[in-house]
DNA sequence: TTATGTGAACTGATTCACAGCT
DNA sequence: AGCTGTGAATCAGTTCACATAA
C-alpha cells in the first residue's frame, strides 16, 4: 500500500460522498462508470483509485453500494472516533462548529478555544469556549482520560494562525486543518538568542481549506477559461 | 500562454499572499529560494511557475517585492472588480460575507440570497438578504447598470446546492465557488418529459471549497503518515 | 559571483487495452 | 456478455543543469 497519489485520496472522499447519496436513495448497485460520471472523472480513474486499496467489485456486476461504502469508510479511517478542538471561535469557528455533517463518521468536537474575553465561557454546540492559554493542559487532561485530541482546526485571523498552529503542535495534536490563508511553517519559531528548540512538527499533518485562494483561482479561470478543461466528462 | 498546470495557479496565489506579507514588513527584495521556503516548495518550482507568465526577476539579484506582486495581481486578474453574490446566508454564508480579506483586490459582494423567511430583509455587511426567486431579475438588473455579476458563492445545504448552482448559471454568472460537499453536475436538470434544455453550463468555472473533505483527508493522512512526505523543504 | 530563466531529463500520475471473473 | 482489476504506454508536471544576464 505504498505510493498513492494525493489526488486519489481526494477522489476517494468524493466517491464516499456519492455512495452515501446512493444509499440514501436506496440504490444498491453501482459501477465504475456510474461513479465516474457522478464524480466528474473517468471510469479508469475510479477503478485505479479503488485498486490502490483492494478489490471491492465483482467482475461483470459492478459494486454493491453498502459494501463499497463500508470499505471506503475503513480505508479513510472514518470508522474510528476523531476528537477535534477548534482554535478561533469567531464567526468562522462558530460556523464550522455548527456545520452539519461533521458529526457523521465520529468526528467529535471536544474543545473550543479563543482569546477574546467576550467569548470566554460562551456555549457553542454544548461546549464552553475556553482560553487558548488552557489548551495545553486541556489536551493533556483529555489524554489522561483516554480522550486523546487528534486534530486541531485553525480558524483564527491570518496573523495569529502560525502561533495557534504552534500551540496545537506543542499540545500534541497529530493533524491540523488550517482555514487561515497562509502557509503554516513547520518549524519551531526561533526564540530570541536560541535557534531551533526541538522540532515538534515531525509527523504533524497539515491540510488547508482556503476560501480566499479559491476565490482568486476562480477569478483567474474566469479570465482564462481555455486553461480549464470544463470537464466534458469522457467515460471511456 | 497555453497549458499551465492548475497546481501552478494555486501556487501563484500562495506567492502573492507571501509577497503581501513581505510588503507589509517593508521587505523590498526576495528570491526564488526565499519564496520557495515560505511557500513550502522548491526554488525550481517557483521559477518555473513564474516563467509561465513572464520574466519578472533580475538575474543575480532576485525579485523586487512590489513589482512581482503587481505582476501576479495582474496575471491573476485581481486588478479588476469582481462582483459576487452569495446564495445561502446561514451561519456559513454570513461567516463568508464577513470574512476580512475578501474585500482586498476589489471583490465586492453585491447581493445576498436565501429562502428562509426569517432571513429576508435582514442586513449583513450593508446588504439586505433577498429571496432566491429574485436572483435572476437581480442579476439582469445589475447587468443593465454595468454591474455584471461575475461569481456566485454556493453556501446552502448539500441537498440544495445543485439547484442553487443551476440558478446561478441560469442567471448568467461565469464562475461558482462551491462550499457544499458535493460535486456539482454541469448539466441542465432534465425536466419531466424533456431531455437537455440548452446546455447553459458551457464555460462556467467551478471551484470547490470543501472543509468536510479536508477533514476526511486529514484523518486518512494521520493514519497513514508515510503517504504524506511532510515536506522537509529542499531548496535546491 | 550570484540568481534568474529555460530546454532536457526524469518522475509520477493518468489513460489505455485487455486479461480475468461472474 | 459485461464490468472489474491491472500491467504497459502515454502524458503531464516537476526537477535538474546550465546558459545567461546583472
Amino acid at each position: 500500500m505504498a505510493d498513492i497519489p494525493t489526488a486519489a485520496i481526494s477522489r476517494l472522499v468524493t466517491y464516499l460522498r456519492i455512495l452515501e447519496t446512493l444509499e440514501a436513495q436506496e440504490i444498491d448497485r453501482t459501477s465504475s462508470s456510474d461513479l465516474a460520471e457522478r464524480a466528474g472523472v473517468t471510469a479508469f480513474q475510479v477503478r485505479k483509485d479503488l485498486a490502490y486499496f483492494g478489490r471491492f467489485g465483482t467482475r461483470g456486476m459492478g459494486y454493491t453500494v453498502p459494501l463499497l461504502k463500508r470499505e471506503l469508510v475503513r480505508v479513510l479511517g472514518l470508522n474510528q472516533t476523531w476528537n477535534v478542538v477548534i482554535v478561533g471561535m469567531g464567526r468562522l469557528g462558530q460556523a464550522i462548529a455548527n456545520y452539519p455533517g461533521a458529526s457523521d463518521y465520529r468526528f467529535q468536537y471536544v474543545g473550543l478555544f479563543d482569546v477574546a474575553p467576550e467569548l470566554m465561557g460562551r456555549e457553542v454546540r454544548g461546549l464552553n469556549i475556553r482560553h487558548m492559554d488552557t489548551l495545553r493542559d486541556f489536551v493533556a487532561a483529555q489524554a489522561q482520560g483516554q480522550q486523546r485530541v487528534d486534530m486541531g482546526f485553525v480558524a483564527v485571523p491570518p496573523d495569529r494562525a502560525q502561533d495557534a498552529a504552534q500551540a496545537l503542535v506543542d499540545a500534541g495534536v497529530r493533524g491540523i486543518l488550517n482555514f487561515a490563508p497562509i502557509v503554516l511553517q513547520p518549524r519551531t519559531s526561533e526564540m530570541s538568542g536560541q535557534q531551533e528548540i526541538g522540532d515538534e512538527w515531525r509527523g504533524v499533518i497539515v491540510e488547508n481549506v482556503d476560501f480566499l485562494a479559491g476565490m482568486k483561482r476562480l477569478a483567474f479561470y474566469i479570465l482564462n477559461p481555455h486553461l480549464r478543461v470544463t470537464d466534458t466528462e469522457e467515460n471511456e
